[in-house]
DNA sequence: CGACACGAATTAAACGCTTAACCTAAAAAT
DNA sequence: ATTTTTAGGTTAAGCGTTTAATTCGTGTCG
């Protein structure tokens, strides 16, 4: 039904193994069978079939990526740098979506495995750690975001948020802050509870006290409720920092709908530089983590990783930088 | 290197086509013989390989989905909504992001014809209906948003635009609006002269003259651009229509940084229900085009078409809905 | 002028799996 | 008691490519 390399072969005289050089450049053909088997592959709709071409030849030139949520705004652009880097070195893309269920995490998993992937850029915390040794053991490269030491074809990218976040406290401090409140996100995630503890340790170097702390969702509804809990508190902190931005805009609405102006009366800070953050009003002052160089990175260390003949893992670091936008400003009183 | 079937067969003493039977459920096999096999197989950590399987099955259980941009936040919840749909009717799903380049879209589905994809559902408008014909022609289904009249394995999904202007024109009519503005996309677009229409028709159906009309990107920027134009109009209108979310939220802060009030003075309305719109500061009155059902029912369509012996496309059509928000109210003046 | 290298193409064996066709022994039916 | 059915397998032929090994002319060189 469909038209094979066979056929092309036949059509023009020559045989698959001529035709198959033709295509993929390999081999010696003279100019003439070039030009009749690429004319008769234009004529016929001549289309490679990529399984049996990735059974046949043993080098499956593809990367997989696995990420929590496309929903989250954090993720469309990691998988658009990091399929941008690694169609430029050649590699098809696969993507899966764990959508934060451990059970679909370890089917995306072995869904890599299925494709003979070469390499696995896993951007959710979501997974165990047996499983990403699991990978690494069938020699397919992995990168994870801090999740464990580097190993054998295991990278590491580690998001600066530390940085991140002591650049944010750095500027309220110079814009005359003092009395810093921190809305934090889900306790038991790792990115959330570094930028705690950079948060806390910020405050210390400067001498000041932390808190206080308010809890929240990572959602705008937690970033709501948190607003409204911060008008109300008696000795009123004059800065919010919240974990992400979505948190941040709640809490800004949640000022404003409670009488207090932002900047003016309280400044807050976001986190993760979403285009939320630009466009809400006033805009969110936050942190750019650099989610596209995230994903080029990560692209690249599997590339190193699975064409080394030395698959030694080693640490990445992206960096973060303060952004700043109309949500911040000098301290009131 | 990897352990293959053959493998798991040795080990059990059975033959390949008995582990294969196992792993698949077909055939005949004995209790005893199906759990020494699946011992097997989880003691030796044995993954089927996903190219040698479709190759020689010749049923490729792949769902393909063609969007423009990931990092659109139209498409993220089509792309859910698909895959959830997909996975539920036991299909693999595999994604290609076109960045609006006709060259990458026609990478694209030369892709879906390579992996043998049974169905595409091409998200994008700019696509060539060559290109369409062309993946029909090969029996793979295909789905697209109002490019072509339907045929032989290609359905039509219709987003019902015209229905959801009609109700922003009316909802404002019905808060006493009369002079009433529009701020357009790209003039190109489809899915923006359908809006555009809707908007003249829907006003001349109520006796009022449209316009004025003014230009925008779909950006943050024209929304923006537009908004400070509308406030120095002499005759200003009391409502301005925008053709998305992001437009008009930066209609609505042209019109704030001008002095205008939301929606005290002047009511915005957008289109698409992103969560912009709902974040934003007055939230937005918009339009849900319910996206995830939209991709729903694009996997529905594509199963049904290359599930049917008489694969004769037909037409879907994707509801809209009102969605009240904060930035619409009643007239001034 | 024979040996040789080289360009251009062919042959045929994989790659890892599915599946139709076939086999065998034991149970069921006649 | 003979035939038929059935359960529980096995055999082997592909699926559509790639690729190492091989063949076959032909121009080159000593």
């Amino acid at each position: 039904m469909t038209v094979t390399i066979r056929d092309v072969a036949k059509a023009t005289g020559v045989s698959t193994a001529t035709v198959s050089n033709v295509l993929n450049q390999t081999g010696k053909v003279g100019q003439e069978t070039r030009r009749l088997v690429l004319g008769a592959v234009r004529r016929m709709g001549y289309i490679p079939d990529v399984h049996a071409r990735h059974l046949a030849s043993r080098d499956h030139r593809t990367l997989g990526i696995i990420i929590s949520d496309i929903e989250n705004p954090f993720f469309p652009e990691v998988v658009k740098g990091f399929e941008t880097r690694a169609r430029q070195l050649g590699y098809d893309v696969i993507l899966s979506d764990t959508n934060y269920d451990p059970r679909r995490t370890r089917e995306a998993a072995e869904r890599m495995m299925e494709h003979k992937v070469r390499g696995v850029a896993v951007m959710t915390s979501e997974i165990s750690i047996k499983l990403i040794h699991q990978l690494a053991r069938r020699r397919i490269a992995v990168t994870f975001l801090d999740l464990a030491p580097v190993r054998k074809y295991m990278s590491n990218l580690r998001i600066d948020y530390f940085s991140g976040v002591h650049q944010i406290v750095q500027h309220l401090y110079a814009k005359g802050h003092r009395r810093i409140a921190f809305v934090a996100g889900r306790p038991g995630l790792k990115s959330n509870t570094v930028r705690l503890e950079a948060y806390e340790k910020s405050m210390r170097e400067l001498g000041l006290e932390p808190g206080p702390v308010l809890p929240g969702d990572l959602r705008f509804e937690g970033g709501l409720a948190a607003g409204i809990s911060i008008a109300k508190l008696s000795s009123r902190p004059t800065a919010v920092v919240a974990v992400n931005d979505l948190t941040a805009v709640g809490v800004v609405k949640g000022l404003l709908n409670s009488g207090c102006r932002v900047p003016q009366d309280i400044s807050v800070t976001g986190f993760d530089k979403t285009r939320l953050a630009e466009y809400s009003n006033p805009s969110i002052t936050t942190v750019d983590v650099h989610r596209e160089t995230l994903g080029q990175v990560a692209a690249d260390a599997l590339h190193e990783l699975s064409n080394s003949d030395n698959p030694q893992g080693r640490e990445y670091k992206i960096g973060a930088e303060l952004v700043l936008g109309g949500s911040s400003g000098t301290a009131s009183g």
